[in-house]
DNA sequence: CGTCCCGTTGACGGCGCTCAAAACAGGTGG
DNA sequence: CCACCTGTTTTGAGCGCCGTCAACGGGACG
């Protein structure tokens, strides 16, 4: 029921541009025991360049989705984990109420669903924003990996630590932000720092799910990119997929701006 | 700077009931080799058991923390890894601006200090709110044992994807609930499930820090509590260090009824 | 052309933050 | 014992932000 009409021009346009250097090289062939993103900074590359040998096949395989697909669904049983490779994914958790909250847009690099480690099974649902590529391990041979290679419980530990401070830091955003902070806060997490003024780019959500996503509501994000584009800061069209920034830097100050000092830092 | 002078009389009253059953036996001799909390559910406890061959003297040493003593500090160099025995741990981050940001209340048997595994530096605050035990692991031990020990690592994994889970649980209540709702759901966490009505249950924090860790201001406690107490749910007299329960129910509803149902949920 | 959905804008109200003042407890020195 | 000071807690008044309700415009589609 989401509206992702727009990842037709997204896709169209240059969305290619806003990821991280490297991310995109994407290599196409499946090397046996090899991961196929062959990144230094991929933990399954480094693991099957390990534990090649034992192998006659990969355990790793390349997909891709398109727009608005589901790679997984809270709940599900938990049978793959995947990386982001390229493109954007969303997610987020149904609470029992029917609510939905959003939790955080993925960016490539990311790893998803090694939350379900524990119980096997999915504790949120990832939707592709954009079309995306993603390295996916059966989740019997991660734990196998896990157990034999030490190395890449390192590296997954190290992971889940970077999240869990990231889930701290929207924490804090949360409890400090206004709406107006969070939203100049979301639209800066999307605008890499090699970005020329006024450069178009990709805003694959509608606005009920920024408004999931930042735990504000529809309308309410709506005024507020009103404001904005109203004050030449940005420039966002309707449905039109993709957005500017024009002055980044009344942007920042914002997304900087804190709520309410709360007087909570008399005891700092 | 923190108001904990009522812990006096917390240590004297009977703070343990409130613990989880088992939490608190714990085993005053330190074996070789062995977690002295001798308790099942200890990952470090299974760890030495397994690799205690390769041991002279135990790696692993209990310490104890008296009221307001802070275990470690962020931003420290992380030396040693705790798991809580027994009492109230508080942890807290503190912003570049200079406020105090609560993430939560550490209960028995929580790892505390994993996290400095990536950057080896603390990310946060930890102070004893009660006195309290813990189990301490050198850093370096424990970096040993994770590169040795596979099942440690999947222990380790798994704790820090409930401690997720619990961080995700933490957003979604800052995103739909009233600061009525913090509270009451803030009051019923410290509140076991094994609690006869009336019963009198510790409150190591004062008003500031019952505040911080529910992102909401001095004030609106205040007023949130009088209310509570007027209306004959809870009793909690000012610095008692203590607290009681009247009316479970009516508290619980308080803390289940949402706020804002931010029609959002029109699209799950 | 009617329907549906998304986006936009306005009016209104309530929650909670801010500012301010006062009650209360604890400690210290006279 | 009392005066005094400091820090915590309580309560009140005002108001700004944002959620709610409502109406309207526009594009997609049958």
């Amino acid at each position: 029921m989401h509206c992702l009409n727009a990842c037709q021009s997204v896709r169209a346009e240059s969305h290619n541009r806003i990821y991280p250097p490297g991310a995109l090289r994407h290599v196409p062939d499946i090397a046996l025991g090899r991961c196929p993103c062959n990144e230094s900074d991929c933990m399954l590359s480094e693991v099957l360049t390990a534990s090649a040998s034992h192998r006659k096949h990969s355990l790793i395989q390349e997909k891709t989705y398109r727009p608005k697909e589901v790679l997984f669904r809270q709940g599900m049983p938990a049978t793959h984990l995947l990386i982001l490779r390229s493109g954007y994914a969303k997610l987020s958790m149904g609470l029992p109420d029917g609510q939905v909250q959003g939790l955080r847009i993925s960016l490539p690099g990311q790893v998803l669903g090694i939350e379900a480690l524990s119980d096997q099974r999915y504790p949120y649902t990832v939707e592709a924003l954009t079309e995306i590529t993603v390295c996916r391990i059966g989740y019997n041979d991660m734990v196998r990996l896990l157990e034999q290679n030490p190395t890449v419980s390192l590296k997954v530990i190290t992971g889940l630590n970077q999240t869990l401070r990231d889930t701290w830091e929207t924490i804090c955003s949360l409890r400090t932000r206004t709406a107006t902070g969070r939203v100049a806060d979301f639209l800066l997490m999307l605008t890499p720092a090699t970005t020329t003024p006024g450069q178009k780019l990709p805003l694959p959500l509608s606005r009920t799910a920024i408004a999931e996503m930042l735990g504000i509501t529809l309308e309410t994000v709506c005024r507020i990119l009103s404001r904005l584009i109203r004050d030449k800061i940005i420039e966002a069209p309707p449905s039109g997929g993709y957005f500017r920034v024009l002055d980044r830097s009344r942007l920042a100050a914002l997304a900087g701006k804190k709520a309410a000092a709360s007087r909570l830092s008399v005891n700092g």
